[in-house]
RNA sequence: GCGGGAGUUGCCAAGCCUGGUCAAAGGCGCAGGGCUUAGGACCCUGUCUCUUAGGGGUUCGUGGGUUCAAAUCCCACCUCCCGCACCA
C-alpha cells in the first residue's frame, strides 16, 4: 500500500524545484498546447479534470519526444454567472449559501465576501489552480493570468479596435430576453428553475375597425387568406393605446410588450371584450369584412389577447367556432345568426387530409369543446404537417401553388411591406421569472455591438482553414464547416458583468466568449507582466501591433510605451518562437462556440503562419453511467478524489474509460482497479536491475520484438490523440507477453533475464509517464535508472528489432500449446504421453503456393488444386483434396501481418522450435513431450495421427 | 425540422474507415481454484451454446442486398443521445 497524495507531492515538489515545465526561447523545436481557460465559479470536478489532463498527456508526451512545451493557464474572469451569485449572497440567498458550505466546503468567514464577485471569482481561481496543481499538470505558471487584469484589458481593447478597423464590428438591434427591474438580458442561470428564455417570432397582422387598428399576433401570415372572423375575450378589458401614432386596441399585457419591442406606447382609454364582439373589421390586403366574437379560450396574456381566426385550418378556431354555433356562449340572437352563416374558407391541401384539416384533427383527437387539453396537440401536428407538406391552394392570389414552408416569409414580407403588419417577439415558456422575481420579457436591444460572423469573405477563410487544419477526431471536422455556415452576427458586448469595456462605447462590456478567442497570444506577455516588466501603462494599441504582427517602429515604440527596446524585441521573439498554437484542447460543447471562433478571429487578426495547427475535441464525463448535476447530487469535486484515491488513478480512469469523442463513464471501481494495477506495475519494479543479457536466446528476441511492436503501435496512437488506446497497450498488452516470456524462462529454468526484463519495464514506465507522471517517477527510481521518469525520452522506434521468425516460433508453440489444452478439456483425459509431428517438406511447398494464391485473392478450392496437380511437388494432395481446404481456412483465419511475415520470412524449423515446446508441457501437465516429421520411421504412431499434420499446425496424439 | 453521433456477447466498451487475425480486445461483474488467521488485495482458470481430438451451431438494433466471405460495404426501417446562439 503506498500513501499516494504523499508520494505524489514528493514527486510535484522535484518538478517544480527543477522548474520542469517553465519554458522559455531555445533552440529546441518548440510545441505550443493550450485548454480553454476555467470559469471560476465552482470548484472542479471530474468531468473538468478530463480536458486538462488529456491536454498534459499531451504536453508531457512531446516534451518527451524532445519538443520544447509550453503549457500555460489563465483563468477566465469574465461573464455573469459569477455577478448573478453575488447579487444572490447580498440577498442572503440560503439555497446558494448552503451549497457553498456543504457541497463545495467554502469556509464561511470566505462566503461573507462572497458578495463582492471579485472574491467568488479570486477564491475558485486559487481552489481550481491548487487541484491543478495536485493533478500533476505540467503548467508553466509564471505566466498566469485573469481576464480582468488591467493588462488584458488593454490586450482586449487592441483587439477589439482591430477587429472594427477591419470592418468586423456592427451595430445593430437584437431581440433579447430581459428583466425589467434589473435591466439586464436574462439566460438560464438568472432565472427562476433555470428556464432557458426562448422566444418566438409572431407576426401582428393589423384589422382595421374604424380607426382603430386591432392587432392579432400569429404564426402563420399565410392564413391571413382563409380568415373568417376574429375572436376576443369578452372578459377582457382591452386597452385603446396609440402605438407609434396609430390607434391600437390591444390587451393590457401586450402593450407592455411592446414597450420593450421598442414601440412608443401610450394609453387613450380602455374598452371591454364583450362590447367589441359583433362588431365588423377589414382584413388587410383582401379588405373582406369579417366579425368579432367572443370566445374564451382567448387569452389576454398571449400574443395581444386578439386572435384571427381560420377556421379550417386552425383546431381552437374550429372548435371555437362550433361552441358559438352550439349557442354556448351568451350572444344575442343577431350574433349567432352571423355565426352559424360563417363556414370556414380551406386554403391549404395536405397530403392525408381533407376540406378542413382542422376538423380532421379534432376529429382524431375526440375534442368535444374550446377548453379541451388535447387542442394544443392537435394544432402542433396539424401546423407540422401543413408547415412541411402544405400547399396554397388556387384561393390565395400570387401565392398560389407555394408550399407553406416557403410562402409563410413571403406572406409576411408582402403584408409588412404594406405596413399591414408588425412584428412582435413573445417568450416560449411565459411566464419565466428572474431570480429577483420579476416576469421576464423580450427587449429589442438598438445599440448591440455584433461581431459579424456572417462576413462571406470571413466564412470562406474560416472554411478553407478548417479543411486544411488539423482536427483530432476528424469526425468533428464537418461540425466546424457546418457551425461556420450558420454562424450569424454574434452579440459580442453586454451591459454589466466583469470583463473588459469596449474601448469606444464605455457602456458596454465586452462578452465573455469575444473575449477568450485570441488570448493564447497574451500568455507570452503575461511572463513578462508577471514579472513586472510591463503594466497597463506601457501597453498600447502600437505595442500590441509590434509584438504580435511585427508592425511599426521599434524605437518609436520603445521611447511611446516606455518600454525598454531590448525587452520588446525579447518579447516578440518569444512571440515569434512560439507562436501559432500546435494544438487547442477542449470539450466537444465548445465546438458551436468557442473554437470556431478561435479560428476565426485567429484568420482576422494574425497572418497565416499564426492560425491555430490543430484542435483536439474530447467528450464529456459521466459518473457511474449518469449525466452529472448539482441536482443530482453526484458530482466528486476534484480535490476530494485526489485525496482520495491519488491524481494518478484519476487521470487514468478518466482516460482509459472512452476514445476521445465518446462520454467517458467514470465509475470508482475503475479508479480503484487502476490503482490497484499502478501499484503492482511498482512492486515488480524493484525485481530487476540493469544488467547485460549475456546469450540472448529465441524467447528473448521475441519478447524484445514484442516490445517494439508495442512501442510502435502506442506511438501511433498517441499521435492520434487515441490515449485509450496507447494507455491500454502500456497497462495491459504489455503484461500478456510479459507472462508469457515468464513462463517459458520459467520452465527453462532460466536465471539470466534481469536485463531484458529491466529494459521492457523501462520502456513501459516511460510510456507510462505522461499519464500517470507520479508513480511513474517512483518506479524509474525503483528501476535504477539515471534521472527521472518526465525527462526521460519516449521510446525510439527501431524496426530492425522485429524478429520475424522469433515471433513467428513463439506463435507456433502458444498455437499449439492451446490446441493441446483444448484435446484435453474435450476429451477430459489426463495424459501420460504426447506426441506431435510436423508436416513433410511439400506440405511447405504446397502451403507457400497457396498462400501466395490467396494473397492475389484466389481462394477457389478447385483452382488451387489444380495449380498444385501441376507441379510434381506438391501433386500428392490428390490424394487428399480436404488438405487444400484447410490450408486455405488455416490461412484466412490469420491477420493480415502474419500473412504478409509468413510470405517473407517463411521457413521456420517446426521441429526445432517445437521441442522447445517438452519443458513447457512438463512444467504444466506433468508429461513427456516427443516430437516427430509426420514421415520420420522412427515415429510411434499408434492412432495414425501423423498424417493430418500441416504446416504451422501439427499432429497431436495424446493418451 | 436542421445538423451531428450512437445501437456489439451480464454491464461498460474496442472493432466498422482499410471485409477474412471475430464467438468478437480489455475492464468490471460473476463462478471455481490458489494465497491468507479471516476479510481485502493479488495470482490462475472459466464466463453464447453443443461437443470424449484440436470441431460444430447461433450471435453484433430490424429487414433486405453485394461478396467465395459481412459486426465491418450498400439500401430501407426502428430506437436512443447531443447541439441549434449571445450562455460559460
Amino acid at each position: 500500500m503506498i500513501n499516494w497524495p504523499l508520494m505524489e507531492d514528493k514527486w510535484r515538489r522535484r518538478w517544480r524545484e527543477e522548474k520542469y515545465f517553465e519554458s522559455d526561447v531555445s533552440i529546441r523545436k518548440k510545441f505550443f498546447v493550450t485548454v480553454a481557460y476555467p470559469y471560476p465559479n465552482s470548484p472542479q470536478h471530474i468531468g473538468h479534470g478530463r480536458t486538462y489532463t488529456l491536454a498534459d498527456v499531451h504536453a508531457r508526451f512531446m516534451r518527451m519526444r524532445g519538443y520544447n512545451v509550453l503549457f500555460p493557464m489563465g483563468f477566465h474572469y469574465t461573464g455573469t454567472p459569477i455577478l448573478g451569485m453575488a447579487r444572490r449572497i447580498q440577498e442572503n440567498d440560503k439555497d446558494l449559501i448552503e451549497a457553498f458550505r456543504t457541497l463545495y466546503k467554502v469556509p464561511v468567514q470566505n462566503i461573507k465576501e462572497f458578495s463582492e464577485p471579485v472574491k467568488i471569482a479570486d477564491y475558485f481561481h486559487q481552489e481550481i489552480k491548487a487541484g491543478m496543481i495536485e493533478m500533476g499538470f505540467s503548467i508553466d505558471w509564471r505566466r498566469e493570468f485573469t481576464t480582468i487584469d488591467p493588462e488584458y484589458n488593454k490586450f482586449i481593447e487592441w483587439q477589439f479596435r482591430k477587429l472594427r478597423s477591419k470592418n468586423l464590428v456592427k451595430q445593430g438591434s437584437h431581440p433579447v430576453g430581459w428583466c425589467p427591474k434589473d435591466q439586464n438580458p436574462v439566460s438560464q442561470h438568472d432565472t427562476l428553475g433555470d428556464v432557458e428564455p426562448n422566444f418566438t417570432e409572431y407576426v401582428l397582422v393589423k384589422f382595421r375597425l374604424e380607426n382603430y387598428i386591432l392587432a392579432t399576433a400569429t404564426l402563420r401570415p399565410e392564413t391571413i387568406f382563409g380568415v373568417t372572423n376574429l375572436w376576443v375575450n369578452a372578459d377582457t378589458v382591452y386597452k385603446k393605446a396609440k402605438v407609434n401614432g396609430e390607434d391600437w386596441i390591444l390587451s393590457p399585457e401586450c402593450a407592455r410588450k411592446l414597450e420593450f419591442l421598442d414601440k412608443k406606447v401610450s394609453l387613450l382609454g380602455e374598452i371591454k371584450g364583450s362590447e367589441l364582439a359583433g362588431k365588423k373589421v377589414r382584413v388587410p390586403q383582401t379588405h373582406k369584412e369579417v366579425t368579432i366574437f367572443p370566445a374564451s379560450f382567448v387569452k389576454s396574456e398571449n400574443g395581444t389577447g386578439i386572435v384571427m381566426s381560420v377556421p379550417a385550418h386552425a383546431p381552437f378556431d374550429y372548435q371555437a367556432l362550433e361552441d358559438i354555433k352550439k349557442g354556448i356562449n351568451k350572444i344575442d340572437q343577431n350574433l349567432l345568426n352571423a355565426a352559424k352563416s360563417i363556414n370556414p374558407i380551406s386554403i391549404i391541401e395536405t397530403n392525408g387530409y381533407g376540406e378542413v384539416p382542422a376538423k380532421d384533427v379534432i376529429q382524431k383527437f375526440k375534442i368535444q369543446d374550446q377548453n379541451s387539453p388535447y387542442l394544443e396537440e392537435a394544432t402542433k401536428e396539424l401546423y407540422s404537417k401543413e408547415f412541411y407538406a402544405g400547399r396554397l391552394k388556387d384561393n390565395t392570389g400570387q401565392f398560389a401553388g407555394k408550399m407553406v414552408a416557403e410562402a409563410k416569409e413571403e406572406v409576411k414580407n408582402w403584408i409588412l411591406q404594406n405596413k399591414d403588419a408588425d412584428v412582435l417577439f413573445e417568450l416560449n415558456d411565459a411566464p419565466i421569472r428572474c431570480r429577483c422575481g420579476t416576469e421576464c420579457v423580450v427587449k429589442i436591444l438598438n445599440d448591440q455591438w455584433f461581431l459579424d460572423y456572417s462576413s462571406k469573405k470571413w466564412k470562406e477563410e474560416a472554411h478553407t482553414w478548417i479543411n486544411e487544419m488539423k482536427i483530432l477526431p476528424d469526425e468533428i471536422r464537418n461540425e466546424f464547416n457546418y457551425v461556420i455556415d450558420w454562424l450569424r452576427e454574434r452579440a459580442c458586448a453586454r451591459q454589466h458583468g466583469l470583463g473588459t469595456k469596449l474601448p469606444w462605447d464605455k457602456d458596454w462590456i465586452v462578452e465573455s466568449l469575444s473575449d477568450s478567442v485570441i488570448y493564447m497570444a497574451y500568455y507570452i506577455l503575461a511572463k513578462y507582466v508577471n514579472k513586472k516588466q510591463i503594466t497597463a501603462e506601457n501597453l498600447n494599441d502600437d505595442f500590441f501591433e509590434y509584438v504580435f504582427l511585427g508592425k511599426g517602429d521599434k524605437n518609436k515604440i520603445s521611447h511611446e510605451c516606455k518600454v525598454d527596446k531590448e525587452l520588446l524585441e525579447i518579447i516578440r521573439e518569444e512571440f515569434e518562437y512560439f507562436y501559432p498554437v500546435n494544438a487547442r484542447h477542449s470539450g466537444r460543447d465548445l465546438v458551436p462556440n468557442h473554437l470556431t471562433f478561435f479560428v476565426f478571429n485567429h484568420i482576422a487578426i494574425f497572418p497565416k503562419k499564426y492560425w491555430p495547427e490543430e484542435i483536439v475535441v474530447n467528450g464529456s464525463v459521466l459518473m457511474e453511467g449518469a449525466k452529472m448535476s448539482k441536482s443530482m447530487g453526484n458530482i466528486i469535486p476534484l480535490r476530494d478524489a485526489i485525496q482520495t484515491y491519488g491524481a494518478d488513478p484519476i487521470r487514468l480512469a478518466i482516460l482509459i474509460s472512452a476514445e476521445l469523442l465518446q462520454d467517458a463513464d467514470f465509475n470508482l471501481d475503475a479508479v480503484k482497479g487502476i490503482r490497484n494495477k499502478l501499484e503492482i506495475i511498482l512492486e515488480g519494479c524493484s525485481k530487476y536491475k540493469q544488467k547485460e543479457t549475456t546469450t540472448v536466446q529465441q524467447e528473448d528476441r521475441w519478447l524484445e520484438s514484442r516490445l517494439e511492436q508495442i512501442v510502435c503501435e502506442t506511438t501511433l496512437a498517441m499521435e492520434k490523440m487515441r490515449v485509450r488506446e496507447a494507455l491500454h497497450k502500456i497497462l495491459y498488452e504489455i503484461d500478456s507477453d510479459i507472462q508469457w516470456y515468464l513462463k517459458r524462462i520459467e520452465a527453462k529454468n532460466r536465471t539470466d533475464v534481469e536485463g531484458i526484463l529491466h529494459d521492457v519495464l523501462s520502456k513501459r514506465v516511460t510510456m507510462l509517464s505522461p499519464f500517470a507522471p507520479h508513480v511513474a517517477e517512483e518506479m524509474w527510481e525503483k528501476l535504477g535508472n539515471d534521472g527521472t521518469a518526465s525527462r526521460s525520452s519516449w521510446p525510439v522506434i527501431t524496426e530492425t528489432k522485429i524478429d520475424p521468425i522469433s515471433l513467428q516460433s513463439e506463435n507456433l508453440l502458444k498455437s499449439t500449446l492451446e490446441d493441446i489444452k483444448n484435446i484435453l478439456k474435450v476429451t477430459k483425459i489426463t495424459p501420460t504421453k504426447i506426441i506431435l509431428y510436423t508436416a513433410d517438406p511439400w506440405k511447405m511447398k504446397a502451403y507457400e503456393k497457396i498462400l501466395k494464391n490467396v494473397t492475389k485473392g484466389e481462394t477457389k478450392i478447385g483452382v488451387l488444386i489444380k495449380l498444385l496437380i501441376e507441379d510434381k511437388e506438391t501433386a500428392f494432395v490428390k490424394n487428399d483434396p480436404d488438405f487444400v481446404k484447410k490450408i486455405v481456412n488455416d490461412i484466412l483465419s490469420e491477420p493480415i501481418e502474419l500473412r504478409e511475415l509468413k510470405e517473407k520470412m517463411f521457413h521456420i524449423d517446426e521441429k526445432k522450435v517445437l521441442t522447445e515446446l517438452s519443458s513447457l508441457v512438463q512444467k504444466d501437465l506433468g508429461v513427456n513431450l516427443q516430437v516427430f516429421s509426420e514421415s520420420d520411421p522412427q515415429r510411434s504412431d499408434p492412432k495414425n495421427r501423423a498424417r493430418s499434420a500441416r504446416p504451422f499446425k501439427p499432429a497431436i496424439f495424446i493418451e
